[in-house]
DNA sequence: TTAATTAGTGATCGGGCGATAAACAACCGT
DNA sequence: ACGGTTGTTTATCGCCCGATCACTAATTAA
């Protein structure tokens, strides 16, 4: 028996939401907003895409400030906490499996304009949402992934990657990234087929990996110069 | 409450420069400035930076629009053409000595907080001047290593790469690029040593892209998932 | 039906913005 | 010394910004 079944819609204006559904919609909606006109954007711009006038924006938010916080923070946080975690550090399956799979995941999520644009203007605001986005990256993608490669190489496994060796993972996690500022922000021409450039990717790095930090037992890090 | 000495002098401002002169300052420090605050940095703020009043940016420039323009122009053009082109494509030497020598060199000039904010702020503003430097780094830069990535191989050169060569040569670029945006945008903490950085990612890359497209001749592109 | 509550609006405030015009002051040829 | 030229400032305009407040009208509880 939901009381929605309003029988009369005789205002044209629209009017009276629930508070609840109104502020979940002036968040996404501003998310959009804001990704497209950057932060700066005016409330008035604002309200008038969302149908509103712009002093109500101020009846569910304190400040515009607080508003941008809530749109980082939905941006930020609801597309984490997937099981990648697991699906990285299971051994039950081939290591290169596994990464394809995170990554065709994982760019699903984040290769969006809204998305892309959102993480690179607070970016350039040097928020500290951003950095703690990084270190997520870093702690909980990148450094399970360099020990699963140590695994997968036959070198000791210790929880703390080596510089050199995030390093690497940077580089190729940065140039799967990159793929997506480039077709949904620069709007650039890219290979059509984003699973076949996650997968050569995934060939140079794995490659390049046991190149570098090599299978022979022992050999940290040495044949920098002498290929050439 | 004392102040500056020199009683005669009433007014401390710098005045009476050459045109020439004013103008190119006003270039220089409104790309420090636009760069830190971003395009929506205001004229006043950036007269008070400058040492003079607002109104008189206006007797340079007649509008803050071509005054960005100005600042694009310079940041986009001032660092490039050096004989880079020559550098890759000097067959006389070893292919993984000159992308590395390059990317060196490369690196250098754009791997400033200044340069590397200014671009990125163009690219959210879908600017013209982003897209032509898309293209430029496309055809002068990848096309070419592309191209030379292809002789060293036996493979067949021809002008244009495949989609997938210039894809897996994108994502090499931008992994090298984004350890620029991490350490001076994002103020990440980075592997210290910027040209093992590139080293690596050369390995990575060289290796990746005899193993996807392949030394045994007549292979174009196929050998995926046989690896796993 | 009526009174209390509250979602939504109209009007407006102080301030900062880009830009303009007039007044001022340093420089230069004479 | 002087007067025109020009680099620089003071004062100001119109506009848009974020934010506030009094008011209207739709909903709810009695």
């Amino acid at each position: 028996m939901s009381r929605k079944a309003s029988p009369k819609r005789a205002r044209v204006k629209q009017k009276r939401l629930s508070p609840d559904d109104r502020r979940k919609e002036f968040v996404a909606k501003a998310t959009e907003f804001f990704s497209e006109e950057g932060f700066g954007g005016g409330t008035r711009a604002l309200a008038r895409r969302l149908g509103v006038t712009q002093p109500l924006l101020y009846r569910y938010f304190p400040s515009k400030d607080d508003l941008i916080k809530e749109v980082y923070r939905t941006v930020y946080l609801e597309p984490l906490d997937t099981g990648w975690e697991k699906l990285l550090t299971d051994r039950s399956r081939p290591i290169r499996e596994r990464l394809q799979e995170f990554y065709n995941a994982y760019t699903n999520v984040i290769f969006t304009r809204k998305w892309l644009r959102i993480y690179l203007y607070s970016g350039l605001k040097g928020l500290d949402i951003n950095r703690w986005y990084v270190g997520v990256v870093r702690d909980k993608i990148l450094s399970r992934i360099i020990r699963e490669c140590r695994h997968e190489a036959g070198l000791p496994v210790q929880n703390k990657p080596t510089a050199a060796e995030l390093e690497m993972a940077w580089v190729f996690h940065s140039g799967i990234f990159y793929y997506g500022v480039r077709k949904y922000i620069y709007e650039s021409p890219v290979l059509e087929d984003k699973e076949q450039m996650i997968s050569d990717a995934l060939d140079a790095f794995l490659a390049g990996f046991e190149r570098v930090f090599g299978t022979a037992a022992g050999v940290h890090h040495s044949p920098v110069k002498a290929v050439v």
